[in-house]
DNA sequence: TATGAATGAGGGTTCATTCAT
DNA sequence: TATGAATGAACCCTCATTCAT
């Protein structure tokens, strides 16, 4: 290996650590303030560099923005997976509550960036709103054929499950932002419970049987 | 009455109509456009009106915006009242129908000003945030009765009520967002079917019983 | 007339008189620091207006300097007219005197616009590009269709008027840009005598006959 | 001559190719752009350098600019030479056709970089204006001087020399502009025999004799 | 000598709010 | 009360130059 690779490596995990840490300052301002209170003033003054410097890592104010959605999206989407209803597989509720379990773990881990999500997700921008619908709107498709499927498999009662779908999508969403938005980590520390309170609310309802 | 009241009067009328105008405008600019893309300039556009009389009636376009949403919600919490549970009564359950459907009539109505509060009434400002934040959380508070209630009354069975109303909560939220963001009026035309299988929802889940 | 008549027609002649103020002190900005040199900051300083003041009159930085721009080729453009051939017309180099004249009176009087046009006319932008090279297109044509007019009616020898066209236009721009580039007002004094032995030399050229 | 010298010859013809590289790429990049579109990123890219590099071998992007402009003007001042009247030297109108058609050759040579004087060597800078001040100013005496000269020889008519001067640098000035500004290569092609005919348009004028 | 990441002054433009008429 | 011209703070982004490696 040259000394050049020597150098290029390195200059390339500062580069990649730099660029991370910009993220993170961004992140932290995002979620304190919001998008459109917080300024490139405030991200660079987070991250110690200068204006200039901010422009070397990313395009725009928008650009990092929309880079922080993309990466939680993402580790959203990617935490999303079916059910396995193969014979010897694990009971499906057990499943769904691992599943839920951790995608809730996901929401606390960056409850900084989900706050953003939660809290001003739309209106900021043509492109955001776009990445924001495609999300939801996959989110309640997976919702709905996971439905569809339960209720061809004779777990689920006969109901409409684009209704149901966003039903469910509803208080999924109204829990992120509980635990996303308490100020204190009463919630957080309670996740797993909820989340089992939460699956039985979506499964068997108010009613008394 | 002096003749001096009698021109108050119409004065005072006339103030008051224009005021209805400009919050009149500034609703459909806010709906259309957003709070941080709608200007002052389309208000007065809209409404017809001089730049600085717009500050003759409202102190800012934040202080406009606080008044369109105090308003909407206002009318949504008058609508929000109690089931009654007295011998003679109308069943429970159809009570619930009735409180539902017209909630959602009314937001249908109020669709455009309905879709700020969904879209973006979040993180522009501390008022905003503080009133829809008492908001939901009496919105929540009135839920989590009404199931400590119906859990006393037997009706309900054992849950958490507080995880229990958010829950609910998420789904009349998710529904209201469905309802104002989409185009079409698909959905509004069937609010009333709708609101019925929301409703069923929430009371016996997806479980086949 | 009513009183609104009145205030609108005080209004906008009040408005008019501003406009040529900021005018005023861009041109004087533009010819003192050239276009690149001044900034809206030193316009405005000029006219003792705010920042905002100023995007009320004009679009940009660049639409004053293009407007700057066409108020001088269009005065220009308007002083070029044709000589009259007609019988019992003035002598025709007489009036190419005349002609001359006028437009060397107009440089003169536009000095320090012309300052600019003349100093950096081109490479700024697109449009004030595309306006200059159609303002000397159209002079080059114009002193081409003269030319071949001479040249039928038998005044001028047989020649490439379109090489000739640029020779004659190439002595204007010189003698402007001597008019305009000069500190003192020696050359400006003697415009008329000097517009005589110019015009001398086009048409009869160097050599002793 | 010790191994050193050798050393340092070596490297300094390196540093003197490198810094000819870096001219050549800034030429391009000026001719293409103009001076103030063209960022020292553009040279750099061009001539295959880092940032830094550039810095090293020039002071700054207007010093590159300037030494440019210098070059240009030494080539053009060295090719004007004045015309051999000795007896038996060729006939003094041979002799301008000659130093006119070597003065253009190199126009058209330098076709990138004359399109920068020509476009907009003017009003950069103080030091760019000084040079180019210079430059006109002296080509325009050796002009003055010359026409004195054939004014005494009896080959030119009583005129003012001041002014003839400089009628002659407008059509010389204006031909290299319509060369150098001509998009297609029909007027490149045809130098020589537009030369004649700029040359001819001088001595003898457009009237008929 | 070579590199290229970092710098930060600077400039054009927007828009909520004020104020003289 | 009504007007709308005027205000100026605020903010994003560029790019020539520097400097540590």
């Amino acid at each position: 290996m040259s000394p050049n690779d020597g150098r290029s490596v390195r200059a390339s995990k500062k580069r990649e650590s730099r660029r991370k840490a910009i993220l993170q300052a961004a992140r932290r301002a995002f979620a304190e303030k919001g998008y459109h209170h917080t300024h490139v003033a405030d991200i660079i003054a987070g991250a110690g560099i200068a204006r200039g410097t901010f422009y070397l890592y990313f395009e725009s104010k928008n650009a990092i923005f929309l880079e922080l959605l993309d990466q939680l999206l993402d580790e959203l989407q990617a935490s999303i997976v079916g059910v396995d209803t193969e014979e010897g597989a694990p009971p499906v509720e057990a499943q769904l509550v691992d599943r839920v379990q951790q995608i809730l773990g996901l929401v606390v881990q960056n409850r900084a960036l989900t706050r953003i999500l939660v809290r001003e997700a739309v209106g900021l921008d043509a492109d955001v709103d776009r990445r924001l619908h495609e999300f939801y709107g996959s989110l309640l498709e997976y919702i709905r054929d996971a439905l569809e499927n339960g209720k061809r498999m004779g777990f689920l009662r006969e109901l409409d499950t684009e209704v149901a779908a966003f039903c469910v999508l509803g208080t999924i969403k109204q829990f992120m932002e509980q635990l996303v938005m308490s100020e204190d980590d009463h919630l957080a520390e309670n996740v797993d419970r909820l989340a089992l309170q939460v699956l039985d609310f979506n499964l068997r309802g108010l009613l008394k049987s």
